[in-house]
DNA sequence: ACTCGGGGTTACCGCAAGTAACATGCATGG
DNA sequence: CCATGCATGTTACTTGCGGTAACCCCGAGT
């Protein structure tokens, strides 16, 4: 039949490029992400027409991957952020899980937030004009929208509370992103303090502090 | 004399390399972070390999390139962040500094911040390890010290100062970034609104919030 | 037997980074 | 006045990568 044979094909073709897209990961995890399509290719045990049938172009592959990763990240950060406990708790144990999960695989982050952009094509015309921020880490964009709707859904800060929401949910996530990729570069502390730290700013310490003694004022 | 001599080379070696530099920005700014050094050095009136012995190789110019401007972009950052006034608004006048340069330069901005990373030699045996943001835009960086140090300068709260100043340095420019690229992006609300909403965050807004009605509770 | 389609390969194109080797102009020292 | 640098510039090349065209093989269906 043909409904039969084409689910078989289908299935197939997903395991293989299942397949692929470990393999793909193995390299990228190994190389960084200036992993050539030969040496993905290579590791897959196969040539670069292949890859190139199954994902179009390298920044397809390079999506399809990203994508998987963002999807695992984005769980788990979905797990915390929705755990049942008061606010305070809640975003500690979010910054905290992101963090363990950059530390746990630099790598992996790496590549999600440094994609070395796509738009390499030979006649490309594109990148003129207010292009910016596709190329920039999908993912921080998806973490943003995510925490957005969460705050917005939660929280009653009277109108204009989506407006603010949206704000908030990309300021917050931009926040963790280079305070955790500066934390990861230097070390300068224990996980724990870093996600204190950062919960005491969102916690609007930064306002309440006073001025230091012997400053210029203010 | 030898002095006077190697004066005026240097001084003409000087002028030299700013021509280059001021052709390399034309054409970054007008093809985007993709352009070639083919047609840098066009635009400049002369041929590639004069441009490998100024700045050794693509990522020495962009590096070049982006001190420049990160330079720029941080003096009025830092002139913003010394002005006598209030805490508050000092810190929304920063804010709005930020977004107002990128606002009127995105090019400039998208360049800065995706320098499309220099580490493509082919003997390159580095990406190894945790070299995590080294890429990653030195502008952030910058900018998260210096602000850390103003902060640390400025604020008293307890011990552990120096620490908490540094995360808050890098978090709150962070925040500022992410905010701005989705800004710069969609568009969803007039820039003095942005800069309100972000510093709501900092001050404290959204802990102060109450639960939403009806909600799951918490 | 044949042909048809999915999975695979070799060999190539175009392009950009980077380099070697050669040319030229302008100061200096004999 | 010639020769010797040395900075500045050029042409022509190599290497490596993204991407593609053309061909190949083998198993299934008729």
């Amino acid at each position: 039949m043909n409904t039969t044979q084409r689910t078989d094909q289908q299935t197939s073709a997903d395991r293989r490029r299942r397949e692929l897209l470990e393999a793909a990961d193995r390299v990228v995890l190994r190389d960084g992400p200036h992993a050539s399509m030969n040496a993905i290719a290579a590791e897959a045990g196969i040539t670069k027409p292949i890859l190139y049938r199954h994902f179009g172009d390298k920044g397809g592959l390079y999506a399809a991957l990203a994508v998987r990763h963002t999807d695992a990240l984005l769980a788990s950060l979905r797990a915390a952020l929705d755990a049942p406990a008061q606010r305070r708790q809640r975003v500690e144990s979010t910054l905290d899980t992101y963090l363990a999960a950059i530390e746990a695989r630099p790598q992996v982050y790496r590549f999600l937030m440094h994609p070395a952009e796509g738009a390499g094509t030979p006649g490309d015309q594109s990148e003129q004009g207010f292009d910016v921020g596709r190329h920039s880490a999908p993912l921080l964009r998806r973490m943003g929208e995510e925490l957005a709707q969460v705050i917005e859904e939660r929280l009653d800060v009277g109108p204009g509370t989506q407006q603010l929401a949206r704000v908030w949910g990309h300021g917050i996530v931009g926040m963790m992103h280079a305070a955790g990729d500066w934390w990861l570069g230097e070390r300068p502390c224990s996980r724990e303090e870093l996600v204190r730290a950062l919960a005491d700013l969102l916690w609007g310490r930064l306002a309440e502090a006073g001025d230091k003694a012997g400053g210029p004022g203010f």
